[in-house]
DNA sequence: CTCATTTATTTTGATAATCAAAGTATGAAT
DNA sequence: ATTCATACTTTGATTATCAAAATAAATGAG
């Protein structure tokens, strides 16, 4: 009993350590060496579709506005990320992603969706519900603590 | 059943992120505030039981051998590892937990029990099976990218 | 309307984690 | 003995990060 929440345990600790460096390497081999996994992890909450507010992306990342806005000077400079001043409220930047931007935002989601169609594999359909509701117990327990 | 997937994923992304940033706040209201989250995964991965060593934890944690060196050194002066030369091979260094170092690695010990505690609230033995199998999946999709 | 306050972002200055590459010490093998 | 390999450390440079101060725009009270 006591042994099996130890072995799920390590493995989500190791399977998160090799997920952040399997991805780091995948980059680095990728027409996208320029950037690094931070960078790939901002475009991706940046995302193709809506247009979040820098507050709301740093937050989402648990970055300072500062670190934020360096982050996005980064992307921007490199082609990744276009800022847009908001015409309501000229304080806001709202961020988006350009065309190399999405390009990357896809390939990324490509990657995961592989990860995930592996873990799911021969999976049925109502054992998926349980692993959504251990994910759902998982996210309130977090949310508890925050 | 693709937006099933993406839920998932999205959930998985959203709660590591989370956990990171959770175990980081509480790190600085504890007692050992003079520690990183990167300190405590580097204890963390040294463990109370074993004793490995620089190279072997260098590898877990994805570190250059370099950067692992700084690392213990670190470690070491605030009293939490010790660096124990190994006697048949004096080139190699295994690494053991001080009193100090013991007792972060049970407290976050129990911290991580807690979550996944809460992770299987409600989760049926043969449900558990499942989420074990699927865990062996990904390390399975995370051995062959690598 | 104007001044004070709040909000969103940027700038600044400092620090910590990291890497690649060179260095040191030890061990293994021919 | 000499060379090669291994385990770790040192060095020098870079990058991500933060806290705090600065800027710029909106809001609200009188």
């Amino acid at each position: 009993m006591k042994k099996q929440v130890k072995t799920i345990n390590d493995s989500l600790v190791r399977v998160y350590g090799d997920i952040l460096w399997i991805e780091e390497n995948e980059l680095r081999q990728s027409r996208f060496k320029d950037l690094t996994i931070k960078d790939m992890h901002a475009i991706n909450a940046i995302t193709m579709y809506d247009k979040k507010t820098a507050s709301q992306v740093a937050k989402e990342l648990h970055l300072t506005p500062g670190t934020l806005t360096s982050t996005i000077n980064r992307l921007e400079k490199k082609d990744y990320v276009k800022r847009i001043r908001s015409s309501n409220d000229r304080r806001v930047i709202r961020l988006g992603l350009t065309k190399k931007g999405r390009l990357m935002y896809r390939a990324h989601d490509a990657f995961h969706r592989m990860m995930i169609d592996s873990f799911l594999k021969d999976v049925e359909p109502d054992e998926i519900k349980t692993i959504e509701k251990a994910l759902r117990n998982l996210e309130n327990f977090l949310r508890e603590h925050s």
